[in-house]
RNA sequence: GGAUGGGUUCCCGAGCGGCCAAAGGGAGCAGACUGUAAAUCUGCCGUCACAGACUUCGAUGGUUCGAAUCCAUCCCCAUCCA
């Protein structure tokens, strides 16, 4: 019978983990590894479906504590799901609010069964257990949904992420058996926090339970990187070796590199939009802030060599002058620039990997201490 | 010519005898940002030999232990009346 997922590991690179591979999904394949766009409210922000193509995004995320407050996934299931409710016609991602049991964590109650969120936008209460967020993900219609999961503060001891980490357990069960899509795969999630031998355990039940995929989460929310990159390596030998592993929230470009050096196929990150809202543009001769009097007089473009659409048309002088007249272009195209300089950062990875080259491709630009 | 209200640090604008180098905005400069409560947030923003000192509140001269704050004269500005 047709699946409708597949991964399909095409080459391992010969010095290093890095694994160049496709996952096949209703509305796309993917080529990874790949770097998708955070669009939490059912768009990237700054970002038209338009442009997203023309950065040559292959999938995005969305999320579905937001999307449940606002607009509402039934609202969503009645425009026809959200790649007719946004008009993307490519993969999409939902993250769970798992996120949101951290990153909100002032304002809601985490109880076994579930987790009591306080609306963030009029104060309301709304209880998310694991079939609830499964039933939202449902309606919202997102090619991979990922399982409610909780992302523990690294600050928080052993004993915490331990009572973090088996509640993770035990609601990734409940969601794998709420789950009903088959043209929709859900992904769980490896949480343990910054302890090895609860990463471990993690790594092996969740791979026990099989699942199409697996988010490695709990990582990039304040821990030192060289503790990341810690956690990857000590998971690496537990985790399915055919099955796509998404490194959630990460990152920046050093840790994109480094994460793929690691075996990792599948990223997210706000930093992109977010910075280039801030005015903080990427190149792989680091970070530019493009708001500085430096860039008064310059008219060269962001970046020489790129091929987006804000370095082929305009200058850092003009954007700089953007930014300072808080222009809306500001945002818009330095969000195309970071986008498509993260997206292209991933293409050349994937070559790389092909040719065995990773290694050095990885290290030649780290060396340039890129962000 | 007369009446009234004003002139404050780059700009706007509080202050109206000491706690004032002077509130608050803005501008400017710099920094932060990793499954988005973020087109957000933070710091600096008179000068210097900087835990202290010095110079500033239209100008000049006074009153006072002490003035951006009170008085006098002058110079500007706004509105109204002739």
């Amino acid at each position: 019978m047709d699946q409708p997922f597949h991964f399909e590991l095409l080459h391992t690179d010969k010095h290093t983990g890095a694994r160049r591979g496709r996952f096949y999904t209703p509305h796309g394949v993917i080529e990874t590894p790949a770097y998708m766009p955070v669009g939490t409210q059912a768009t990237v922000k700054a970002m038209t479906p338009r442009d997203l193509d023309d950065v040559k995004a292959q999938i995005i995320l969305s999320n579905t504590y937001h999307l449940y407050l606002r607009p509402g996934h039934e609202l969503v299931r009645e425009a026809g799901g959200l790649h007719k409710f946004m008009h993307w016609d490519k993969p999409i991602l939902t993250d769970s609010g798992g996120f949101q049991v951290f990153s909100l964590a002032g304002i809601n109650d985490i109880r076994e069964d579930g987790v009591l969120f306080r609306s963030h936008i009029d104060g309301s209460k709304h209880f998310f257990t694991p079939e609830k967020v499964m039933e939202i993900e449902e309606a919202l219609g997102a090619d991979i949904a990922m399982c409610f999961d909780e992302c523990a503060d690294p600050s928080k001891d052993h004993a915490y992420a331990v009572k973090a980490m088996d509640r993770t357990h035990r609601w990734a069960e409940r969601c794998q058996k709420a789950h009903t899509r088959q043209d929709q795969a859900l992904f769980g999630i490896v949480q343990g926090s910054v302890y090895p031998d609860l990463r471990i355990e993690s790594a092996k039940t969740l791979a026990s339970m099989d699942f199409i995929g697996y988010g490695i989460g709990g990582l990039s929310v304040g821990e030192p990187k060289p503790v990341m990159y810690e956690m990857l390596e000590t998971i690496r030998p537990y985790m399915p070796e055919n099955k796509p592993r998404y490194l959630m929230g990460v990152g920046s470009p050093d840790c994109l590199l480094e994460g793929v050096l690691r075996g990792i196929d599948l990223f997210d990150c706000v930093l992109q939009t977010r910075s280039a809202r801030n005015g903080l543009a990427l190149t792989r001769n680091g970070r530019l802030m493009l708001r500085n009097k430096t860039f008064e007089h310059d008219f060269s473009p962001i970046e020489e060599g790129c091929d987006c659409y804000a370095c082929r048309n305009f200058t850092r002088a003009y954007i700089r002058h953007l930014i300072k007249a808080d222009e809306i272009l500001a945002a818009q195209l330095v969000s195309m620039h970071n986008l498509r300089f993260s997206l292209r950062l991933m293409e050349d990875a994937r070559t790389a990997i092909e040719n065995d080259c990773y290694a050095d491709f990885a290290a030649e630009l780290l060396e340039r201490k890129l962000f």
